[in-house]
DNA sequence: ATGGTCGGCAACCGA
């Protein structure tokens, strides 16, 4: 049995509702995990998905900001939220995998948005960046993210951090620019280290290899100078490391008319 | 070195 599991940050689901649309027609992920969808749970275009194969929804969505979501093919067990920072701003759901979706060894999902932290890389003067640290720090410190070591999990989402050298079109300049300072990319590796997680992307494109998910909207052409950054990532637990086949990170959509910033990144796993 | 663009939602916020 195989299975598709698709993160994206959307940047406003009904405004790019067609873009997915398309994206699902092309690539039918089993599991379609969106972020930023801007949308508060009762406008969401839920039958859209349906006639689009998409039966079962777990959303965390509010009104203008953040949002995310889990869409599936197949049905799952169980639904989880869980608010970080003391805010409820809607950055984490999770589905679990299992009987009914034919799975006899569960499989537990988290879909994640985390802050984008603003733009001065220093806590004691940007709040933003203060809220993004905090929020990795709660995930380094949350159980349900240390998955046993024989326990069977993803994690996916907009961490909207760029951990290595090859995740940025350039470490040096980048080095003082959020989202690849050293203090959050250590924060980032940290967690996944606890949690035992490995970065499924780069065990099919290792380093030094340059991969980016997002290029700013901030550039006149983002094909010129391909200044991008790995902001969007899949991990696994150690037990389903070695049953991931396939790595797609669809380029072709920052060029769709009316793009997000971020493409879809794709993962096949052979269970 | 700086400013550049988005979407939501109706003046700026968050990215």
């Amino acid at each position: 049995m195989q299975i598709t599991v698709t993160t994206w940050n959307i940047n406003s689901v009904r405004y790019r509702i067609d873009l997915v649309a398309k994206f699902i027609k092309a690539v039918r992920p089993d599991v379609l995990c969106l972020q930023e969808t801007k949308c508060p749970d009762d406008a969401f275009p839920r039958k859209r998905f349906k006639r689009l194969g998409y039966e079962h929804i777990a959303l965390n969505g509010q009104k203008g900001y953040h949002g995310v979501v889990v869409l599936s093919r197949l049905p799952f067990e169980s639904t989880a939220i869980r608010d970080y920072c003391g805010k409820s701003d809607c950055r984490h759901v999770a589905i679990v995998l299992g009987e009914r979706a034919g799975l006899k060894d569960p499989i537990t999902l988290h879909n994640f948005y985390v802050p984008a932290g603003g733009d001065i890389p220093d806590p004691a003067v940007n709040a933003k960046f203060a809220h993004k640290l905090s929020f990795l720090d709660e995930m380094h410190l949350n159980e349900a993210l240390r998955p046993a070591p024989s326990a069977r999990a993803i994690m996916v989402g907009d961490l909207n951090v760029a951990p290595l050298e090859c995740d940025v079109w350039s470490h040096k300049q980048l080095l003082s620019v959020v989202s690849h300072t050293p203090i959050e990319c250590e924060k980032l590796l940290r967690l996944q280290k606890a949690g035992g997680w490995v970065d499924a992307v780069r065990n099919k494109v290792p380093e030094p290899t340059k991969l980016f998910t997002w290029w700013s909207y901030r550039s006149p052409d983002w094909t010129k100078s391909d200044r991008g950054r790995r902001l969007d990532h899949i991990w696994t637990s150690d037990k389903l490391a070695d049953r991931v086949s396939a790595i797609g990170v669809v380029r072709d959509y920052r060029s769709a008319r009316r793009p997000s910033d971020h493409v879809p990144v794709t993962a096949t796993l052979e269970l």
